[in-house]
DNA sequence: TTGAAATATCGTGATGTCACGATATGTTGG
DNA sequence: CCAACATATCGTGACATCACGATATTTCAA
């Protein structure tokens, strides 16, 4: 038996500071926008920038930002990197956020 | 019809903004802890600043912040002030984070 | 090979976040 | 009323984040 004086919900502190990490690089609106689309297929740097409404360079940062974190893969064809979503888990906290914030009801 | 030139996921540039505030909030993991704790019970700042290794005051402005976009509510007994989950959605989201970062397997 | 397109990187200044100590407010018991 | 307890608020300095412009890198096409 583990040495506890109470029972308590799990989660070293280590693994705390981990996921406060993780939710605070998703926690930007350009970002989401980026992860909510890209969930649903492959784009370029220029079209999440288009999309999300910034400058190309700025969307390039927040793209390696989320790469650095595991959020994303990137593939280089000719002059473009397609991004795309690798951590399977996005979807579901995606969806969580859709079904609060995003929901047309 | 609607006017739109491609088919695309959901969501205003205002609900991408109120979405990323609250993730920035809970993006903390002392708050995640506070979060996670709260989802099991009613607890005072004292407790929730002792169990997150944390002086009072510091614990008191972290629930306050908290308490400010809707996440907990509070109320008084006596010396103590008790805080509790006021936001439903908190399960469903901590629920996530707990499967990806905190999950004991 | 040269220029343009697509992406990436870097420096910088403005703004925000955080923990800490000090102090203030409210509450109970004596 | 007074002293101790529990919580809240405030000022401050260290540090992080962000968008922007400038520049670098990679690739293609002529």
């Amino acid at each position: 038996m583990t040495t506890r004086k109470q029972k308590r919900p799990a989660g070293s502190p280590q693994a705390f500071a981990e996921a406060a990490e993780c939710l605070r690089i998703l926690a930007h609106p350009v970002r989401l926008r980026m992860v909510q689309l890209l969930l649903h297929g492959r784009y370029t740097v220029g079209e999440l920038a288009e999309d999300a409404g910034v400058a190309d360079n700025v969307a390039s940062e927040h793209l390696r930002l989320m790469q650095r974190c595991g959020f994303f893969t990137s593939e280089r064809q000719g002059r473009r990197v397609y991004y795309e979503v690798a951590e399977p888990h996005l979807a579901q906290i995606m969806g969580c956020v859709e079904s609060r914030f995003l929901a047309g009801r």
